[in-house]
DNA sequence: TACATAATAGACTGATCAGTCTATATAGTC
DNA sequence: GACTATATAGACTGATCAGTCTATTATGTA
């Protein structure tokens, strides 16, 4: 298996720089942790940025998946999924290890908007606003793109919220707002 | 003039540390920047923690301040300052030097809700809400916490939509999510 | 002039940083 | 058994990190 290694590298990258912080985590905490060597990390990437990329594509991945079942099992009709997206947050909210959303985190050690690792966590951001804009367009609302948008600034505004503020009720507050916007969005027609 | 130096110290760390992270910029940047002497830095903070703690007060005062005058610049009637809030964000994001908020980052690098840096961080947004309120309770609401609440999450949900996606549009998207939950909560007295 | 405060340059520590190189060893395949 | 991939330990570079120490030089006050 030629790429046991390079995964057991990738996730515990993750969790290290999800918990820690990026430039806060160094190489040779990631090789310790990981019980991998030197070159070996080395030979699957060509720097600690490579491999920062790598950790935020999985992360990607992972939390994407985790987000959008957890809305599904929460409800099944296409209003109330666009009010579940709040459910699963704060579920996300109140789990033992949530760090904020590492995406976020990444931009604020990679500001410039050039940078790869600045550009895998905007890319993120727009894939889940595409998943609000599914959500939205199922449903009756007049404007769905507008609606997603809304929605998408209460999650976010949300996560900062409860990770910077410390605000429990981050997520039950977005819920709410969240509900007057839907509403709003399907007595409305255009 | 003794606290000149220690000034320019704080101005020069806050000016570094919000272009390139806090992590990211040493101490030895800090001290060519400013053109002081190591020891005249650490005879004015223990550490360099205390620095940061001193630069993150320093811009929590100089962006509040900024914030509330272009607030009440922009608008004079309660209603209208409230979404005034968000033309003034609109200039924020479209600055030369805008690189998110400094406490939504310095946040990301310190992640420990016990930490002082943190604390700091957290006592920000506090005091940024607080202001919300003050505007919302001036006007007809009939539950102007709740909206504070509301604008709340759609401002930090716009700067990082700004930020970390490049949405260029995030400010003015808030604002009409705004104008909605504004009327919204004049219409219904409870 | 005398004294105290504050700032200076710069050497120095010990740790950590990302990344390179080498020589050895462990697999899996033919 | 022979060959090839991959992984290993560990030394090493050169830079940078935060923080300490010393000896000197302003600067301002009495």
């Amino acid at each position: 298996m030629a790429s046991g290694k390079r995964d057991h590298l990738v996730e515990t990258a993750l969790d290290l720089f999800y918990k820690a912080g990026f430039h806060a985590t160094g190489i040779d905490k990631i090789l310790e942790t990981a019980g991998v060597a030197r070159m070996t990390l080395y030979n699957h990437f060509k720097s600690k940025d490579e491999l920062i990329v790598a950790a935020l594509r999985r992360r990607d991945e992972k939390f994407r998946n985790w987000f959008m079942r957890t809305v599904e099992r929460k409800a099944g009709k296409p209003e109330d999924r666009l009010l579940a997206i709040f459910d699963a947050l704060e579920e996300w909210f109140s789990s033992d290890d949530f760090s904020g959303c590492m995406f976020i985190n990444a931009s604020a050690e990679f500001g410039d908007a050039d940078d790869p690792i600045h550009m895998v966590a905007a890319e993120h951001k727009h894939l889940v606003l595409r998943y609000l804009q599914d959500l939205a367009t199922a449903t009756d609302a007049s404007e769905p793109g507008e609606l997603a948008n809304e929605l998408m600034l209460l999650m976010e505004g949300s996560i900062v919220m409860a990770y910077v503020a410390g605000d429990q009720q981050a997520a039950s507050r977005a819920r709410r707002a969240a509900a007057k916007l839907v509403i709003t969005a399907l007595n409305n027609p255009s």
